[in-house]
DNA sequence: TTAATATGTCGCCGAACGCTGACATACTAT
DNA sequence: ATAGTATGTCAGCGTTCGGCGACATATTAA
């Protein structure tokens, strides 16, 4: 599943949780946090810290992954321009 | 790329950004936070905002994803035990 | 080498964090 | 109904954030 948004991680997050059939307060002691913590995080809490939010999903056994595909912004040329120029310049110097 | 700590976001990010040839600063202005703040999550701090990572991503088109798999925990069986007793409890009351 | 960029680090600031503890309100099971 | 558990929210507190501006040190280009 695709995660753009921090609410989406929450809603991974309970997802899981559930499945594991654990309490907010069983997942928050497991993970090193407060309870209120857990709170936050699953329903979307955007400034919550990266590290614990990482934290969270190792202790669910939730893996994550980025794609290191080429959506390509809209379509332009991927060749480097060459100033020729300055290749015969610095070719001058040596 | 299987994701765990904030230090590999942060190579992540930074290849990416390598890969669009922007600054530190060119990046910061597209995502709207300074640039020691692309500083510290290039270097996996791990208290960075999870809202301004995920901003971070979206703006370098870095796609993220979790896995939906059960990699069980050890070995148990997921089947629910069922309380005979309570179940008959239950019946007689309603 | 020299100049220009890019990157890393520092201190100061107001804002928000995450924690504890306490309540209030669900939800469940008996 | 009623007790037990789970979940959401509040205030108060010390800590850290992320922003800004200023430097110091790479890295790159001429």
């Amino acid at each position: 599943m695709r995660i753009r948004t921090p609410l989406e991680f929450g809603l991974v997050i309970r997802e899981k949780r559930r499945q594991r059939k654990l309490s907010q307060a069983e997942l928050a002691r497991k993970v090193g946090v407060s309870r209120q913590w857990i709170v936050g995080v699953e329903r979307g809490k955007s400034r919550s810290e990266l590290g614990l939010v990482l934290q969270t999903l190792n202790v669910l056994d939730i893996s994550l992954s980025v794609d290191v595909e080429r959506p390509p912004p809209a379509s332009d040329a991927t060749i480097e321009p060459v100033d020729i120029d300055a290749v015969i310049e610095a070719a001058k110097r040596r």
